[in-house]
DNA sequence: ATGAATCGGGG
DNA sequence: GTGTACGATTCAT
């Protein structure tokens, strides 16, 4: 039988000894199903010398009794080079990694004849290596040929495959998406679970055991063990195609698997019936169901999404509200703790918690169709996608092309080479530091893609760098003793220049197309797709953990970008522009006369017409004032920090926001009016009496002890901490005065009057009362540094404002 | 200054 | 072992 299939999971199961590839997905008609197919798992080897390499291979797997499948001889290229591999088919996935430590003691330096170099790809994962080899795109149509085959998943359909082909199809099919979130309450100091919410099409529900008179939405049950059992019904009910969580691979999930556990309920929602898994990458274990795919949008947003967002805290309140305009409830964290144990007030909990589910189902609405191109573009399924960081996006789109042109993947380096890296390191972008104060009538500028464009241009790739055709007269890196290659295209720049071309055409379909029609939506996403994998692979050269990593050809990039920079600043000073700010590949400028907009375009249409082919600078925006905090103006970081506002009076602030929880909200409050008062309003006497005003309001108490707390977190267990900060000191005050206090529990505490240091000072909040509070430690380590973060550029003296 | 320790997102 | 992070910030020496 032949079948369309859309491709949403991917994964591997071992039957009867025979490694199989299960591709999970939908039919055309919207059923659900699992497709079969058979595939081995194999490495290369470099030899020095083929044939004795292969004898030797062949008698060192027989002494350690290890099975493999086959040797063969092919060509692969190795950093350009066409040369003879051993190709080893082996059995079992795991076995690639037995057969290769096997084979690698024939290595010289291992203490080996020699016979062997080296040996490729024996770490790359299974079913990864399967989509790279079949030329899928990810989340894509596939045309499936083989028959019916019998399981006792919970699938319409399951087939043992014969034949995949990709199709040319764009569309996304219907996908059931599933919205799901859980409040936990500390009760007799354990953590439960009390109230579970889903969101979905036509499912709009909420669980709890706490009595109250709730509405319809809300379905009452009788303990917590029912809760769960209610949880895991409603997953297998709706049968989702994808679960959406915020943070549900480190909080959800896990909460969800121990409460489980400790109530002897079996977490099954997946398809092939096996419990939720835990699959440890890094420091956070992903929670992946077989068959249905979960999707925490967190680690998109934090991953991919962050560095182009304005907030600098990922909370599900603050994306939302920058990405979808809506908020979460308001409730104090207290009072729902509060609600709860007296049982009242409770239907504002239910809401709260349903909309934490809403807000989450409509980030992935927004979201997973950008997730899906990203798939598409890296060629690796959107579970795995979704939590990759720009380094492995770019690793595993190289992975995939160098595939398609016959060359080997490069081994991931060790763990001393990685330290080494670390310790490299080179000149980055240039950075003229901004001219303190406030500036009106400013105009942004920046590269369209610079270092893209700067690697296509120049060829800049580890195997062109310092060619031996070229010596001379190759491509000079401007300030560095390097040059490359001029006579053939060097791998990362024939991908990159792959990446540039397709984008190209797709903004000229994307301009024949209406914005509100469903291909528009796609190829606008495929685009953008495109631009951040460009964009990231620069990154990727510098990168410690990189396969292909090149230190040269990462200083090559910033040399290259700091020579046009610097030659634009040049040219902008000569028309009589102001630069107040510039920063790698972006440009702050100003005039003397109020013509910004004409000056702006006149200087663009001048400059373009200078650069090399690729080279563009564009038009970022116009801003009516900004104020800009050069590196030194006050203790922090070496992060940009400024503060626009346009025409239309909507502030853009970077690096600025002291929104973090570890900064009490009364700090964070301040620094956000000052702002608007300097920058909307141009009262700077306005925004230092204010604070005069707040300085003067906490030394008569006159504020509220809840916009004082601070909230840190015990992320490890009180006895292993080595440095007492001031939340494990308050933890520790709680535990002596019999409350519970454990791993994952978040301290709210102030600072209180009295000798010693900070930490020893640290109360916990409900010890404590607005009498006991540290006036001097709130004006001085709180309020006025974040006023004076903004404040002090404009000549603002902390004395001034506290005195 | 430099290096070690800690935190984030969730509740 | 189906990838043991990573970058910013603060504390301790």
């Amino acid at each position: 039988m032949k079948l369309k299939f859309f491709l949403l999971d991917t994964d591997y199961i071992i039957e009867k000894g025979i490694s199989k590839i299960r591709l999970w997905g939908k039919s055309a008609d919207g059923k659900n199903g699992v497709v079969f197919f058979d595939s081995d798992p194999y490495f290369y080897v470099l030899p020095s010398d083929i044939k004795r390499a292969k004898s030797e291979i062949e008698r060192a797997l027989e002494k350690k009794k290890l099975r493999i499948k086959g040797i063969e001889e092919v060509e692969k290229k190795l950093s350009g080079e066409l040369r003879g591999f051993l190709k080893i088919t082996c059995l079992l996935p795991q076995d690639t990694q037995k057969v290769r430590d096997a084979i690698k003691v024939l290595e010289k330096e291992r203490g080996g004849t020699g016979s062997v170099i080296d040996e490729y790809e024996y770490a790359i994962n299974f079913y990864r290596r399967f989509l790279i080899d079949k030329r899928i795109d990810g989340n894509c149509w596939l045309e499936i040929e083989g028959e019916k085959k019998d399981t006792d998943y919970r699938v319409d359909f399951a087939i043992n495959a014969r034949k995949i082909n990709v199709l040319e199809d764009i569309s996304i099919p219907e996908l059931k998406l599933l919205a799901f979130d859980i409040e936990t309450f500390e009760v007799a100091g354990k953590k439960r679970i009390v109230m579970a919410s889903f969101y979905g099409r036509g499912l709009k529900r909420v669980l709890t055991d706490q009595k109250a008179s709730y509405p319809d939405w809300v379905d009452l049950v009788k303990d917590e063990r029912e809760l769960l059992q209610g949880i895991v019904k409603t997953f297998q009910g709706y049968n989702p195609d994808i679960i959406v969580t915020y943070y549900g691979d480190s909080f959800d999930f896990q909460v969800l698997n121990e409460r489980c556990q400790a109530n002897k309920v079996k977490l099954i929602i997946s398809k092939d019936k096996s419990e939720t898994k835990f699959t440890r990458r890094a420091r956070i274990s992903s929670a992946r169901l077989k068959g249905i795919v979960h999707i925490d949008i967190f680690n998109f947003i934090s991953n991919i999404l962050s560095p182009g967002l304005q907030t600098e805290v990922l909370t599900l309140d603050a994306v939302s509200s920058e990405l979808l305009g809506d908020r979460k409830i308001e409730v104090d964290y207290q009072e729902m703790l509060e609600a709860w144990r007296k049982g009242k007030n409770l239907l504002k909990l239910a809401e709260y918690c349903l909309k934490d589910a809403e807000l989450t189902y409509r980030l992935a609405e927004l979201l997973l169709p950008q997730s899906f191109e990203i798939s598409k573009t890296v060629g690796q399924i959107c579970f795995d996608v979704s939590r990759m960081t720009y380094g492995q996006l770019v690793e595993w789109h190289l992975s995939r092309e160098a595939n398609e042109r016959g060359e080997i993947i490069p081994n991931q380096p060790k763990y001393a080479e990685i330290l080494k890296r670390k310790k490299a390191t080179y000149v980055g972008g240039f950075v003229k530091e901004p001219t303190a104060g406030i500036h009106e009538n400013i105009s942004v500028l920046d590269f369209r893609s610079l270092y893209p464009s700067l690697i296509v241009s120049f060829n800049i790739s580890p195997e062109t760098l310092n060619c031996d055709c070229c010596r001379g007269d190759g491509y000079r890196v401007p300030g560095l003793d390097y040059w490359f290659c001029k006579r053939r295209q060097g791998f990362i720049p024939s991908v990159i220049k792959g990446l540039i071309e397709k984008r190209g055409e797709i903004k000229r379909r994307l301009k024949e197309l209406k914005k509100s029609s469903l291909e528009y939506k796609v190829f606008n996403n495929r685009q953008y797709a495109l631009k951040i994998i460009a964009n990231a692979t620069y990154g990727y050269f510098g990168f410690a953990g990189s396969k292909w990593y090149s230190k040269e050809c990462a200083e090559s990039c910033t040399a290259f970008g700091r020579y046009w920079i610097k030659k634009t600043i040049e040219e902008a000073k000569n028309r009589g522009l102001e630069v107040i700010y510039a920063d790698t590949d972006s440009l702050f400028l100003k005039t003397r006369n109020k013509e910004i907009e004409r000056e702006t375009e006149e200087f663009l249409d001048y400059i373009n017409k200078k650069f090399p082919g690729v080279l563009e600078l564009d038009l970022q925006g116009y801003y009516e004032r900004g104020i800009f905090i050069p590196k030194g103006a006050s203790k922090g970081t070496a992060k940009k920090r400024y503060a626009l506002v346009d025409k239309n009076g909507e502030l853009l602030i970077r690096g600025l926001e002291t929104v973090r929880r570890d900064w009490c909200s009364l700090a964070k409050e301040v620094q956000r009016k000052v702002l608007v008062f300097v920058l909307k309003e141009k009262d700077l006497k306005r925004a230092k009496d204010y604070v005069k005003g707040v300085v003067e309001k906490i030394r008569k108490k006159e504020v509220l002890l809840r916009d004082l707390i601070i909230y840190e977190e015990l992320t490890k267990p009180i006895e292993s901490y080595k440095q007492i900060g001031p939340h494990v000191m308050a933890a520790k005050k709680i535990r002596e005065r019999g409350g519970e206090v454990g791993e994952g529990m978040l301290v709210m505490f102030v600072i209180t009057r009295g000798t010693g240091s900070i930490s020893e000072r640290a109360e916990p909040v409900e010890f404590s009362s607005l009498e006991e509070i540290d006036s001097d430690y709130y004006i001085h380590h709180q309020v006025l540094p974040a006023a004076l973060r903004v404040l002090q550029v404009l000549g603002v003296k902390g004395e001034e404002l506290a005195c």
